[in-house]
DNA sequence: TGACATTGGGTGTGATAACACTTAAAATCC
DNA sequence: GGATTTTAAGTGTTATCACACCCAATGTCA
C-alpha cells in the first residue's frame, strides 16, 4: 500500500493538476530521503554536500579539481563553494594549492584523512541506499530514473 | 533525448548501484526544479516554503491552524516554523491569535494581504508548473507520481 | 491538592545558504 | 605596451536552517 501524498500532507482538496502533484511529489520525496541520508551521515560529522564533494575529489584523484569544476559536478547546486571548501580544509578533509603558472587557479585535492573517512563511509552509505530503495525492483528503479531524467529536461 | 545524470554531473565512473543512481536522480531533479520554481517566485518576494504555508492556510480558511499542524502539512520538513511564521507575520501575510480557553494554543490565519498575494500568484504558478513538466504525458506523470510514492515508503 | 508528565509554543546560538559585489591574474585588442 | 575584457576565486552581509534547550499552561494521578 503506497502512501498518498495528499494524506501525508493532510491536504483535503485535490491537486490543481498532474504537473503540480508530480512537482510536489518530487520535492517531498527528495526531502524525506535526503533527510534520512543526512541523519545517517551525521554520526560521522559530515553533511550530504560535503560527502558529495569528497566523492567528486576521490574520483578526480591526485590531479584534483578547481573550485568551479567542483561546483559544476555537485548534484545539488550550492552558491558558495569557496566557504564549503574552507570548512572542509579546516577539518582536514581536503587541501588546496595555488598554481604557479596561473596564479588564479587553485587546485583542491582530497587528503589522506578525507580518503580514510570516505572509506569508512562506503559500506554504511551503500547499505543506507539499499535500505531506502531496496524494496523497489530493478525495473521500477530504472523506470523512475528515466522519468526523472525526462522531468529535468529543458524544452 | 533525455539527459544522462552521469553527463550532467560529469561523472566518469558508473554508479555503484541502481539505488544510488535513483537517489541521486531524485536529489538532482528536486534541486533543479525547485530552483526554477524559487526563481519564478522571487519576483514576488516570497520563498517556496512561504508559498506552501500560504496555500495551507488558504485551505484552512477562517478556522486557521496551529503551528504544529502547519509544520505537519509542509511538503518539506522545516524545523523552525515559529520564526518562519514570525517573518510572514512581519510582512503581513499571516496573523496569529492566542486562544482564550487554552493559552498555549496559537492560531495562525492568512490575512487579506496574504490572500491577495496568493491570488496574484495562482496563474503564474500554474503556468510555471505546466511549463516545467508540460512535456510529459499524463500517463508518464501518473507513473512518476506512483513510483515516487513507493520510494518514500518505509519498510 | 500538589508533584510530575505532557503539550504547545518559543528562544539562543552557531552553521550554512543565498546573493551581490570585489579582487587579482591572465588574455585580448587596439 | 597600456586599456579592456574575461576568468577564477574570494568576501560581506543578511536570511534562514538546524539543533538543543526553555517556559508556561494544562492534564494526570497518587
Amino acid at each position: 500500500m503506497t502512501p498518498e501524498l495528499r494524506d501525508e500532507i493532510k491536504q483535503s482538496r485535490p491537486f490543481d493538476s498532474l504537473e503540480q502533484e508530480a512537482l510536489l511529489s518530487i520535492e517531498r520525496t527528495a526531502a524525506v530521503l535526503m533527510h534520512r541520508f543526512a541523519d545517517s551521515l551525521k554520526a560521522h560529522g559530515i553533511t550530504p554536500t560535503q560527502y558529495n564533494v569528497l566523492r567528486i575529489l576521490r574520483g578526480a584523484g591526485s590531479a584534483g579539481l578547481c573550485r568551479n569544476e567542483i561546483r559544476d559536478r555537485l548534484v545539488a547546486q550550492v552558491p558558495d563553494v569557496t566557504r564549503l571548501l574552507d570548512r572542509m580544509e579546516e577539518s582536514n578533509m581536503v587541501e588546496r594549492e595555488r598554481a604557479e603558472d596561473d596564479r588564479r587557479h587553485v587546485t583542491t585535492r582530497i587528503t589522506r584523512d578525507g580518503l580514510k573517512l570516505l572509506k569508512r563511509l562506503d559500506a554504511p552509505v551503500a547499505e543506507s541506499h539499499a535500505q531506502q530503495l531496496g524494496h523497489m525492483s530493478p525495473v521500477q528503479l530504472k523506470s523512475l530514473i528515466a522519468l526523472l531524467a525526462q522531468a529535468r529536461e529543458e524544452h
